[in-house]
DNA sequence: CCACAACCTGACCAACCGGTCAACAAATTT
DNA sequence: AAATTTGTTGACCGGTTGGTCAGGTTGTGG
């Protein structure tokens, strides 16, 4: 118990007023979009005046920015699973079961990222044109492989992926269109194992890879 | 040539201001949100003073509550492929298509639709609640008849509808990051084409209707 | 314990926003 | 052609926003 960790009370403070200050600025950006967040709400929200924001953020686009990079960085961690998979049945089903508890646990930030594409990614497109591109081109290149190998059939690999992320997506994204349809409740577990089940099978059966 | 319309000249360039003002503002809403659009913007779109805007449309929200409606009316229409189909390849087919359609031409109000649902739908709400969800619980019946008279397989049919909405929809929604991914140029008609084939056949495959 | 750096914050400001309004122009009716 | 309704607009306003800053507090290294 003598060093847990190596922090000064510095950097621990400084440590913990970001993350709070990122948690928030991920909540109001996810329900009010870029233009409609003030920086009260979140300064309020983080429970810290707001100049203390402009102190650890120096302007509203520098502290969007470091959400929607936080949350880039979490998609692209989940297409771990992806890679290393014999074949599609066990990288795609581990990709959908990924992206799907994604959206679960991380709602407030797939809505970040869509708004911020949907917007036409002003602050992010950097990324998509190097980080996304890149892994895009690659995974495309495995599932020509699996196609190549008889283990699915020959689908446009890049059409497959856009439905990948519109599927999983959607129940973040969409998650309160859903809750309404589903009689303004949120999707019990046995509910969310319903949605995971189906996009799997779907997808699954549909690219003849099961 | 005498009479062509029975129209006056005021109700002539009303018409023609409320069209210029609801087209700019779908244009702006889907590019900056609800929050981030200005009214001043818009009237510049559409080349009215702002003043003259607020003849029309009182408030922004008024205004807002327009363009969205109008949004939601053309969805509904898109659904009329689904009935008087004899199966899903037919039905569900021709929603497919309807809907793609829908993401090609109408990209801007797809986008004010999405973003005003992730948003927490705090003006559509009451469409959600009352026509959505009887549109909803219609198809799925629709689609559990077709399922008990064996030309599909079992799949929940809520999840169906949702997969076949995230999937058409996100080639609207994330069109700038698909273009993104295609080298900064636009679906060519063939790949649209190819889209289409793919969204139609996965699915359609997916849930053993073929 | 001291000097310096890092951190904190109430008060403030210029810019911008949605919305108003009075004065005016144009079409329609009588 | 006068009277009336409908449409048009520049100028304006209160409120809010992102951002600043001076002055104070707290932690740290010597």
């Amino acid at each position: 118990m003598a060093e847990p960790i190596r922090l000064s009370k510095r950097d621990a403070t400084r440590r913990e007023n970001e993350a709070r200050i990122l948690a928030a600025a991920e909540k109001v950006f996810a329900e009010a979009g870029f233009g409609g967040a003030t920086m009260q709400l979140i300064a309020d929200m983080a429970g810290l005046p707001k100049a203390n924001l402009h102190y650890y953020f120096a302007t509203k686009e520098e502290l969007y920015r470091k959400v929607v990079q936080n949350i880039f960085e979490i998609w692209l961690h989940a297409a771990d699973v992806f890679d290393n998979a014999p074949g599609p049945v066990e990288g795609i089903g581990a990709y959908i079961e990924a992206k799907m508890e994604i959206s679960r646990r991380h709602p407030e930030g797939s809505k970040v990222w869509a708004s911020e594409v949907m917007h036409g990614a002003p602050v992010i497109q950097d990324y998509l044109e190097t980080t996304l591109r890149d892994w895009t081109t690659g995974r495309s290149r495995l599932i020509q492989k699996w196609i190549d190998e008889g283990k699915m059939d020959p689908i446009d690999p890049e059409h497959l992926l856009y439905m990948l992320w519109a599927t999983t997506q959607h129940y973040a994204d969409f998650g309160h269109q859903i809750e309404t349809l589903n009689g303004g409740r949120k999707l019990s577990e046995k509910q969310w194992k319903a949605a995971k089940d189906s996009v799997r099978r779907i997808i699954l059966h549909g690219i003849g890879a099961l």
